[in-house]
DNA sequence: ACCCTAAATTAGGTTAGCCTAAAAAATCAC
DNA sequence: GTGATTTTTTAGGCTAACCTAATTTAGGGT
């Protein structure tokens, strides 16, 4: 009966609060000490008396080896649960950097809360998907500009504007050799632009800096 | 006071449990009747006093117009919210399935959690890159492997392993030219390896036939 | 109009995860 | 080795989010 307890206890998912303290006490455990409560407690932003708490918890489930007053360190279970972590932990973050773009810091805070929602075959397609897209492309979206917050208004490729209406550019979804050519134009991310005239196939647009001819598949990307 | 009480409620973050009661109530509420606690009920699988509580909480803080005994409906405050998370359960689900080929079914439990935790920059980014990646790609991400569901053990790139730590090679994600380099190495799927010595950017590995250095984004892919 | 049933709410209980304050144990200084 | 200091634990409290059981309300049938 005990065993099985154990055994229903170790199948529970894991919270969110609890795999992130495996995650620190692993963090920590790098020269393979035991790693003290106030350490954790640091770490954590948690009060001692919550660290002390918590790690009971995961000693009575058999994920950490804890002794009163001395300490933890991860147990072989305990280990199993951080590697996965960590390992979802740094592809979720490559994603969202190299992939989209994010800033490494909200990259980080993101991931970090995605991390314990994965699924294994979510995580192992991702990773799979990381090293498909590895060296190629994932600059594409790096001109992303940064959203203001909240009120965000229409955001629409140059294709949906009409003669004399006026917009933003936000983001240029095309190869940098064109780019570079728009930009000498003065079409690019942040700039403000007229559009003069409408054709079936191409778009006159006017610039900061003068004007120019698109043609519509070009337009649909801006 | 009472108004700033109130700013300061509408400026907490929600908890999932909330989202989701709104989500739920958008969902219900598509004739433009108010939504009565037992459909939530039965949609949400909480219990009817559950359900009460939370709509009660949702109306202090101005997000649904609650009742008592006559049902909630959205707010213009609340529609903002449901409609924020909507967008973002869609983004996320069509990532998961048209990107990484996850199940639909899987897609949205995972897209369903993790919905709540997307900022405002990556959903943006996250958008753009599905509107970018239209159409073009999503094959080269066919190769992939289906897991096993749950009992596959650990499966974790080599730069998550430890000094002394040894494990079998499952698969490496590079180019041809290199992964001749390494199968000569005695590096390559089924091997068993042992990682000898961590840098901060190189991996000493000892091989069956031998010991070889990698650098850390080469070690990433194992 | 009145009763009866179904729906909703209130009352009161539980657990996880946090907290503060008090007590206990370990460690450090000498 | 002993007392002072620091660290850790225990004790006790709080809130969100669930629950069950009891009560209240709304609305339909006659």
């Amino acid at each position: 009966m005990a065993h099985y307890l154990l055994y229903m206890a170790s199948m529970d998912a894991l919270s969110e609060s609890a795999e992130m303290m495996i995650k620190n006490i692993n963090e920590l455990a790098s020269n393979g000490e035991r790693v003290r409560t106030s350490d954790l407690s640091d770490k954590t932003e948690l009060k001692p008396a919550s660290v002390t708490e918590m790690i009971q918890r995961l000693g009575e489930i058999g994920l950490v080896d804890y002794e009163p007053y001395h300490g933890v360190h991860l147990t072989k279970q305990g280990q199993h649960v951080a590697d996965v972590i960590e390992h979802r932990f740094n592809i979720l973050q490559r994603f969202l950097t190299d992939v989209l773009g994010v800033e490494k810091e909200e990259a980080a805070e993101v991931a970090c809360r995605m991390e314990h929602i994965l699924t294994r075959d979510v995580e192992s397609r991702l990773t799979n998907f990381l090293g498909a897209t590895q060296g190629k492309s994932s600059d594409l979206f790096c001109h992303q500009v940064n959203i203001d917050s909240e009120s965000d208004p229409d955001f629409l490729p140059l294709t949906n504007f009409r003669e004399g209406k006026t917009g933003k550019v936000r983001i240029i979804l095309e190869k940098s050799e064109l780019t570079d050519t728009l930009e000498k134009a003065g079409l690019s991310p942040g700039r403000t632009i007229m559009v003069k005239k409408v054709n079936d196939n191409s778009y006159d647009v006017e610039t900061e800096h003068g004007s120019l001819s698109l043609d519509s598949e070009l337009a649909s990307k801006i």
